[in-house]
DNA sequence: CGGCTGCGCCTCGTTACTTCA
DNA sequence: ATTGAAGTAACGAGGCGCAGC
């Protein structure tokens, strides 16, 4: 694998983060459409991790306690504090009346999560349904307009900040994804010049060896002499033989690693 | 027109919690 | 039953762009 392969991939070898100057120069929308390329190129398969359905089938619906595993794998709720009867639609879509915790809009998209019980971080789990959905609109665009956000948390009953923070969440995660793709190749890359290395090196004892033994070819600049490698023959025959008794010495001689990584035959 | 301010959004790094082997 | 690792929801800090003044 060489640097033609790797720009073939779409990749960026840069390990950095991404240039903020230039993505916030641009409006979301334009936004939105650059990390949908971006990610498009390369949209490396990640799990979410989902749990499994059982337990949350199993999860104990304790009313009086703030409870972030009670959601049902049937309904797309997930969320904490004070509970609540709600209708939902099951995946079916039929309407059905479950019990929910309903999040007080109290908390700010920016506060803290302390709540009555104390200030104890409560962490939800998003059902299997909601995280699909979230994957699928992820798949569609990488980020999301204040409309969007709204419509998605309307549509799996979180909160919009909930869903913001996924995306901020899921984009860290693609992206560290990336980043250890990119390391990857660059270790493979590192690799094949090594390798490419050590094989120009032989080379040149080689050619510095024949230099001492025959020196015939010292008449001739050394930049002309080619050996291929592989065959370890130096010059060879051809149509142009009769003209120069080292025809390949016409040629300049370039071996790229990244393309033929043994090119001399 | 340039400077200031507030807002919203982003990334990054971290924490706290859940799940699983 | 315990434990450590991995996964992930949530947060705070800090930066940037933009609109309004």
């Amino acid at each position: 694998m060489g640097f033609e392969d790797a720009r073939n991939t779409g990749l960026c070898l840069g390990l950095g983060s991404l240039d903020r100057s230039e993505n916030h120069q641009q409006s979301h929308h334009q936004q939105n459409k650059k990390l949908s390329q971006r990610f498009d190129h390369f949209f490396p398969s990640l799990t979410l991790g989902l749990s499994s359905e059982e337990k949350y089938q199993t999860a104990l619906h304790d009313q009086s306690t703030v409870s972030y595993r009670q959601a049902s794998s049937l309904s797309a709720v997930s969320s904490y504090s004070n509970s609540s009867v709600k209708r939902e639609r099951d995946l079916s879509g039929e309407e059905v009346e479950i019990e929910v915790e309903l999040e007080t809009e109290k908390v700010t998209s920016k506060g803290s999560d302390e709540n009555e019980e104390g200030s104890l971080r409560k962490k939800l789990r998003l059902t299997k349904e909601q995280s699909v959905i979230l994957e699928d609109s992820f798949k569609e665009h990488s980020t999301l307009n204040p409309k969007q956000k709204q419509a998605l948390a309307k549509q799996l009953n979180l909160r919009p900040r909930q869903v913001e923070v996924w995306f901020q969440n899921r984009r860290a995660r693609t992206k560290l994804k990336q980043t250890e793709v990119d390391c990857e190749l660059l270790k493979k890359c590192c690799e094949s010049l090594t390798d490419e290395n050590r094989r120009l090196q032989k080379e040149l004892q080689e050619l510095k060896a024949l230099k001492l033994t025959a020196p015939f070819y010292m008449q001739l600049p050394a930049a002309t002499l080619t050996m291929c490698p592989s065959c370890e023959r130096i010059g060879g025959g051809g149509e142009n033989a009769s003209k120069s008794p080292f025809p390949m010495a016409t040629q300049t001689h370039f071996c790229n690693p990244f393309t033929h990584p043994s090119a001399a035959c």
